[in-house]
DNA sequence: ATTGATAAAATGTCAGACATTTAATAAGCT
DNA sequence: AGCTTATTAAATGTCTGACATTTTATCAAT
């Protein structure tokens, strides 16, 4: 893969990271190939070789890249990378083109996190979660059927999934839900289709509401799984499969 | 809080970045606090600008520090730590003054995931992963009870843990398991006592493995819940409570 | 054919000057 | 006095060129 078919370069050295890390998500380069040497990409996109060390370096860390003296950049596979970097969450954020099996494994993640999530979220959730899901829920409600609102109802529809990492008031479980932010529009950007499908997808994300108002932690956990079961069926995917399909290449990750 | 009071530096970006992390993971700075100037540090561990330079943008990376041109560099609160970000495990190994509210966010943390994982881990572990579990266990029972193998039991603890992470097969609980390790450590760490009690722990991890073994996903929840309550009691800790103590301040969080 | 020295190429490091942003201070005007 | 506006100082951000270090390939000698 060459520098060429890359889309044009704005200005700073995180704008650039973003642009070869989206690269690297979607695919452009293969595991173990060796990547472009500092010097051409900084004459390719016109910035100084520390701007490109600086991109590289973010993109280092991330796991997207190995870096050794004198030998070059190399491209690491995709069991190498720190899903859970927030420098990966942002360069994620409006990307379509997910890798398949990264958009698998995220949601068996979430198939299997989300219902535990949401009965902790109707337990510890304060008052004023209880109000930002209630807002959020109303505005997905508002702008439900309304074709020129989709982009709103997005954004209430993560909303409303980050209200509930939020309302577990555990540090973790917060870090997990920014995090799994652009994964969830992703999917959510997937999953809307018709307004049959919008209106079923509502009244399941309206039960687990209902559940965490009154604080009944199972109920939460039942809801929350039949919001996913919904995507799951909009997204074509069969929800019982948990693992992410690297069962093949697994033994050699330990 | 000053310079003067951290240990020696034994050269490296990577390890400056790691004397400093540590000590803002051990509360020598307050949030809000102003971090010493580039130059400052530079001049006190005798090394050159650009290494600590190096060492800052990790920090900042982890959201530890807030910098901005002209102002400064800030230190920033507890719940904007980037907490899963992997420089931070890496931090966080072998440390053992880590912050009390941290350490109950975490095991809270693990007190509710954990479960889950091990029942993954019983419906997805493949022959491989069995045969790991069973040299982790074993590798405990050979070192307990020997003061010496002290060090010794604690590593087959962690990989037991950790073994459970992997064999779920997914990317992002196999990610999380890798990140958990040095929180994991300092809480076995800590939580190693008597004969008796470690006696008892054996046990507990052992119906883990049996039900893992023979792929009872309920049977490993409630056998991992086992393992965790046993080591709430060597911490002093009460697990019902599972939110980490941040509702005074949540509401600012989202 | 193996070993060893050499050279080339990549990333890593350093030092200095300069740019930019921010905040404090002083000057000047109404 | 009070407000606005230059000026200055101080911090982080950026650029550039040279040099260091590591790795790999090449070639020579035994």
């Amino acid at each position: 893969m060459t520098l060429d078919a890359l889309p044009a370069h704005q200005g700073g050295a995180e704008n650039l990271a973003r642009l070869l890390a989206r690269a690297l998500l979607t695919g452009h380069w293969q595991p173990g190939d060796v990547f472009p040497k500092e010097l051409d990409i900084g004459r390719h996109f016109s910035v100084s070789r520390n701007q490109v060390r600086n991109a590289l370096a973010s993109l280092s860390a991330a796991g997207l890249l190995e870096r050794t003296a004198g030998r070059g950049t190399q491209v690491r596979a995709m069991s190498e990378w720190h899903l859970l970097d927030p420098l990966m969450s942002e360069w994620m954020t409006g990307l379509i083109n997910l890798d398949p099996q990264l958009v698998r494994a995220i949601y068996a993640f979430r198939f299997s996190a989300e219902p535990l999530v949401a009965g902790l979220a109707a337990q510890a959730a304060s008052a004023e979660d209880i109000a930002r899901l209630e807002a959020a829920f109303e505005g997905m409600q508002r702008s439900a059927g309304q074709p020129a609102a989709r982009h709103q109802h997005t954004e209430y529809d993560v909303a409303f999934h980050d209200v509930i990492y939020q309302a577990t008031h555990n540090l973790v479980w917060r870090q997990m839900g920014y995090l799994l932010r652009p994964s969830i529009m992703a999917l959510v950007h997937r999953s809307q289709h018709d307004i049959k499908t919008l209106d079923d997808s509502l009244a399941r994300h309206g039960h687990v509401l209902k559940a965490i108002q009154v604080g009944d932690a199972t109920a939460a956990e039942t809801a929350a799984r039949e919001v996913l079961r919904r995507t799951a069926i909009d997204l074509g995917i069969v929800p019982d499969t948990l693992s992410d399909g690297a069962n093949l290449s697994s033994s050699r990750h330990m």
